[in-house]
DNA sequence: CGGCAACTTGACAATGCTCAACGCGGGTGG
DNA sequence: CCACCCGCGTTGAGCATTGTCAAGTTGCCG
C-alpha cells in the first residue's frame, strides 16, 4: 500500500518520482504506540516532527479542573508538530487514541524535504489545510447543536480518510471512544451516546464495534451544514483539469 | 509611534534598523474602513495581504442558519491572509468590528519581507502564535463555562493588546459590541451581557462604554484558567537575557 | 429633539449535564 | 475452557446552564 503521506500531498499537487522516493523512504521505519500512550506533553522542546501511519492520534490540553479537549485528530498521513523549528516548546500534548504506528522524523531530514518545492509547497498547503481544519471545529462547536456537532464531524472525518484511501465507500474505522468524542466536540459522554443513538435511529448512520456506516452522506452533509470548502480539496481537482 | 505590526515581530526577534524601515514603509499608506464592513469574503482569492493597523477586525463564518461565529479577532499589528499565496480561495471571510485602519500588501512586496531572514522568522512565529490562539479559543469554548470564557478572552485581548502598545496598565479600549463578544465566545447576546453583569459585580472587570479595566488582572487569570503560555511571549525574555 | 443601535431586564423553555446504576463483551488468569 | 474483571456503552431521573422571546432603557449622533 503506498503511504499515507505521499497520498495526501498527491492530492495537493503531483510529485515527482524522486519526490515520491523521499517521501516512502521516511515512511519506512516506524514504531508502534499503544493507545493512551502520550507522544509528546505540553512543554516539551520535541527534537522531531511525528508522523501518524496508522491509527488515531489527537492533539489535547488539559484544562485547570481536569478535563480534557481534543483540539485535532491525528489520522495517518498527518505531520503532528510543524511548529517544533520556531517555538520553544510545546503548549499542548499529543497523545494516541487507538493503537498507532508513528515515525518520528529528524529535523535534517525535514530541511531536506524542505528543499524539494513540490514537497515543500504541499507541506505548506497541509499545515494551512489543518489550520483551516481547527477554525470549522471552533465554529462547530460555537454554533451548532449537539447532533449536528457531532454529525459534522463523523463527515469531515470521511473525507479526510477518503484522501488517504482509508475509508471503504462511505464507511471507516473509527477506532476512538464515545468519551474520546465527547472530549472533542464539547460534550458529555453521556449526551454523546445518546446523540449516536439519535443519528442511528433516524437512519442517518450505522455505527457498531467501531465500525461506521455513513448511509446516506448527502443526508449527513445536509443536516450538519457541512460544506467541505475548508479542506481545499479542490485543488487536486482544478489541476487534473489541466492536464 | 512604533507602527504595530514592527511591535509585535520584534516581541519574538530583535530586527536590524533596515528591517525596521521595510516594515515602517508598509505601515506608511494606509485606508480607513468603516465599522462592520467585509474586508475579504469567502470564496474571494485576494490579491494582497491586509494588515491591521488601527481598530478590531475578524475572521468570521456564516453557518447555514444564518447564524455568525467569530474564529479570531484581527487587532493592530495582525496580518490576515497568510494563505493567500498557497490556497485557492478564502475559506471563511474577514471583516472589520469598528472603525479600521488597514493596509494592503501585495504579493511581491511579501515576497520582499520573507528574504530577510529575521522578518521570515518573526512572521512564521506570529503564523504559529495565531494558529496556538486559535486551538486556545476551542478549548475555551469546548469546555469552560460562560463567564470563565468571556474572563479568558478577555485576560487574552490583555496580553495582546500589551505586545503592541495598546494597553495601559490593565486597561484597554474594546471597541466591539456585546453581539461580537457573543458570536466569539458561542454564547447568545443576552447571555453576555448578564455574563458580564456578574464579572463586574464581582470587582474583576470595569467595562463602560467600551473602556475595559481589569482590576485585578492576577484574580482574572486565575479565575479563567488564563495561562499565557500559548503567546509564546518569552521568547522575548528569553532573547534578552542572552544579551 | 428624534432616532437608532446597543444594552438591560424578566419570564419561561430547552438543551445538555450530573449522578448513579446496569449490561455487555472481550481479554486474562486460573 | 470457564469465570471474573474492567472498560465501554446504555439508561433513567432530576437539575443547571444557557437560550428564546419580548419589552423596555440608555446613550450617542445627527
Amino acid at each position: 500500500m503506498i503511504d499515507p503521506l505521499t497520498r495526501k500531498l498527491e492530492n495537493f499537487a503531483p510529485l515527482s518520482s524522486e519526490d515520491r522516493r523521499i517521501l516512502a523512504e521516511i515512511a519506512s521505519q516506524s514504531r508502534r504506540v499503544a493507545a493512551r500512550t502520550d507522544i509528546i506533553r505540553e512543554g516539551e522542546r520535541p527534537d522531531d516532527v511525528h508522523l501518524v501511519l496508522e491509527g488515531f492520534a489527537c492533539r489535547y490540553k488539559i484544562v485547570p479542573d481536569g478535563r480534557r479537549h481534543i483540539m485535532a485528530y491525528l489520522v495517518p498521513g498527518d505531520l503532528c508538530d510543524s511548529h517544533a523549528f520556531i517555538l520553544k516548546e510545546m503548549d499542548h500534548s499529543i497523545g494516541t487514541l487507538s493503537a498507532c504506528r508513528v515515525v518520528g522524523i529528524p529535523r535534517g531530514r525535514i530541511l531536506e524535504m524542505l528543499e524539494r518545492p513540490a514537497i515543500a509547497r504541499a507541506l505548506w498547503w497541509s499545515a494551512l489545510v489543518d489550520e483551516a481544519t481547527l477554525r470549522e471545529w471552533l465554529v462547530n462547536i460555537g454554533r451548532r447543536p449537539a447532533e449536528q456537532r457531532v454529525a459534522h464531524l463523523l463527515c469531515e472525518l470521511l473525507m479526510r480518510l477518503q484522501t488517504v484511501g482509508l475509508a471503504s465507500g462511505d464507511s471507516y474505522e473509527l477506532p476512538i471512544t464515545q468519551g474520546d468524542l465527547a472530549d472533542t466536540v464539547g460534550l458529555t459522554l453521556v449526551h454523546v451516546n445518546r446523540v449516536l443513538q439519535r443519528l442511528r435511529a433516524t437512519g442517518l448512520i450505522t455505527l457498531r464495534s467501531r465500525h461506521l456506516v455513513i448511509n446516506d452522506a448527502q443526508a449527513l452533509k445536509a443536516f450538519s451544514g457541512f460544506d467541505a470548502n475548508y479542506l481545499h480539496l479542490a485543488e487536486n481537482a482544478k489541476t487534473e483539469e489541466r492536464c
